[in-house]
DNA sequence: GCCGTTTTCGGCCCGACTGTTTTCAGTCG
């Protein structure tokens, strides 16, 4: 039983508590547990053979029995029990957006509800505008909401695809004269690999014009709420986003409040509360006087909790409040820091520009060095170089070299594909002319965990193997990761001084943000690479180094911060 | 069901908007 089927079951299991009317302290401890699995960077099989399944946030007694019994036998008595009380459908009723548990509870015991159809049904016939504290304006928008929700493909987006409309709308909106400050907040602004909504806040002493002009946007589709202080509206491209005002004293905290994540807010309020003190979007309140205070800045929110400043990239609900407590936040690798880009494509493969308009724009960028890895032959779709065509590159990058007066260096090299099992697709004596080899799996990516596994170990173990492309070639949204044993790859990339590349491309974002701490812990090298086909994806190194930080790096754990001289020791090519 | 710089028991984040209500429950973020 893999983690997201441990977290499905925790997570169902506090849906249907909460249809029960259970405590909703006892529900959201499911909830939690359920997300903490979910994030989990190792199998939580692993962990329960190590009887380690404690360390994980929020599970004790009840819950860590319950882990197990679901390991050994793949069932759950509790679980079981549960499902047997409430019809099948009931969980999915409740995944409509403004169903939750009281209203699917009444349709299911006043209506005979068992499923998303039947509901349909009873909003469509009027059975539900007719029950009692309902009305036709309620079924009208659940209606609404569940045509909506079955448009919808997936809940979530790629970041990469909402991150520049959500910049456009806070543009727009920022052209407001009574509103200053416009900030993307929110999971945008934590950078998570996908988003749901669009958080947008800003200050202002008149809100109400501002909601009025957000919702008169001419990107805005629909109305779902609009009143003085926030509003909330769907996108003519199905995206939903909100916005949240307050005053200028107040704006810190309503960045703090908005950002989130909303696990980490419980947990902040929850120790905010231990000392006496309330945290809302308006400041924090002394609850013996009653005594408001407000903040300039995040840092000063932080501080007055007894807490180092949490980068909104660690503000996930896990255990980053315990360590900033303890002043173990880490200065995490910034952009400022890196020095190059190790993976770039020109096109001699199939990225799209000559080598030199690839140089520019990354001598533009400030950097010390570029390595060009177009493709090795396997990969025919990509136009992949012939030896012979290699060897013309490389001799052709060393001229552009010896023109270079300020240290700049392009660096020879390749992506070379892992092939099925485990060679490298250039001879060895081509391959050792090269700068650096980043290899990645491009095909046969249907092999079983063990095959997968031992094909890539035997490639990190090639002496001349130094960077593992995107790892795990899943693609948000459209393909999945590879089956593979995680920290059998980890173990090798340490004992083979395999660098683990984070891949910026926001489609890829690979490693992703859990398997970064993971490497960090073990001491795993990490480089973070634009894979750039065209000048502007350079440009989308951010989206790395936010991947990076969400994982816990530091400047220390990325190799292309390291200035070029160092860089070359590292890779054991001395000029 | 979890958890501890007041606690192994008694707590457990805070506020806005909507609809159907004459004062508030439900949902959401």
């Amino acid at each position: 039983m893999n983690n997201a089927a441990v977290a499905e079951v925790f997570e169902n299991i506090g849906k249907l508590l909460e249809v029960k009317g259970d405590s909703s302290f006892k529900i959201r401890a499911y909830q939690r547990v359920a997300r903490e699995i979910d994030h989990l960077p190792v199998d939580v099989t692993a962990l329960a053979e190590e009887g380690r399944l404690r360390s994980i946030q929020g599970v004790g007694d009840e819950i860590e029995k319950k882990i197990l019994e679901l390991l050994e036998t793949g069932k759950l008595a509790f679980y079981e029990q549960l499902l047997q009380e409430f019809p099948p459908g009931l969980i999915e009723i409740m995944s409509v957006p403004s169903v939750g548990p009281k209203m699917a509870t009444r349709l299911w015991k006043e209506l005979g509800v068992t499923d998303v159809t039947g509901m349909e049904a009873a909003l469509r016939d009027g059975r539900v505008a007719t029950l009692p504290r309902m009305g036709a304006k309620t079924a009208e928008n659940v209606l609404h909401q569940l045509e909506a929700w079955r448009g919808r493909k997936s809940e979530r987006l790629p970041l990469g695809d909402v991150r520049p409309v959500a910049l456009a709308l806070a543009d727009a909106l920022s052209k407001t004269p009574e509103v200053t400050h416009v900030t993307l907040a929110g999971s945008i602004r934590r950078w998570r690999e996908t988003v749901k909504d669009i958080d947008i806040i800003g200050a202002s002493d008149e809100p109400q014009k501002v909601t009025d002009a957000f919702v008169a946007l001419p990107e805005v589709a629909e109305v779902i709420s609009h009143g003085p202080q926030r509003a909330s509206v769907r996108l003519r491209n199905g995206l939903q986003a909100d916005l949240l005002l307050k005053p200028e004293a107040s704006f810190a905290s309503l960045l703090q409040h908005f950002t989130g994540s909303k696990e980490h807010n419980v947990l902040l309020r929850e120790r905010a509360q231990r000392m006496g003190l309330s945290v809302s979007e308006y400041g924090i309140t002394d609850t013996a006087t009653g005594n408001l205070e407000t903040f300039a800045t995040e840092e000063a929110i932080y501080k007055r909790l007894g807490l180092q400043f949490i980068p909104p990239e660690l503000r996930e609900g896990g255990d980053e409040i315990q360590r900033a407590e303890k002043g173990l936040i880490p200065r995490l690798v910034e952009i400022a820091d890196l020095k190059g880009d190790l993976h770039a494509h020109t096109e001699w493969s199939d990225g799209h520009t000559p080598i030199e308009v690839m140089v520019a724009a990354a001598r533009a960028r400030g950097y010390q060095y570029l390595a060009i890895t177009d493709h090795s032959p396997g990969l025919g779709i990509a136009r992949g170089l012939t030896p012979d065509r290699l060897l013309e590159q490389l001799r052709i990058i060393h001229e552009m070299n010896r023109t270079f007066t300020d240290g700049f260096r392009i660096l020879t090299g390749s992506e070379v594909n892992i092939k099925a099992d485990g060679a490298l697709d250039f001879p060895d004596e081509v391959l050792a002319e090269l700068d650096v080899v980043v290899a990645s799996v491009h095909s046969a990516m249907g092999q079983d965990a063990v095959k997968m596994t031992d094909r890539i170990i035997r490639a990190m173990e090639s002496p001349h193997m130094d960077i593992f492309g995107h790892p795990t070639t899943r693609l948000i949204g459209q393909r999945d990761p590879i089956q593979v044993d995680m920290e059998a790859v980890f173990a090798a990339a340490k004992s083979t001084r395999t660098a683990l590349e984070v891949n910026a491309s926001p489609s890829r974002l690979d490693l992703k943000d859990i398997h970064v701490r993971r490497a960090v812990e073990l001491g795993v090298m990490l480089v973070i690479s634009t894979d750039s086909h065209h000048p502007d994806q350079l440009a989308q190194m951010p989206y790395g180094v936010a991947t990076a930080r969400r994982g816990w790096a530091e400047p220390v754990h990325v190799l292309n911060t390291r200035p070029l001289p160092d860089l070359l020791a590292y890779l054991g090519r001395v000029d």
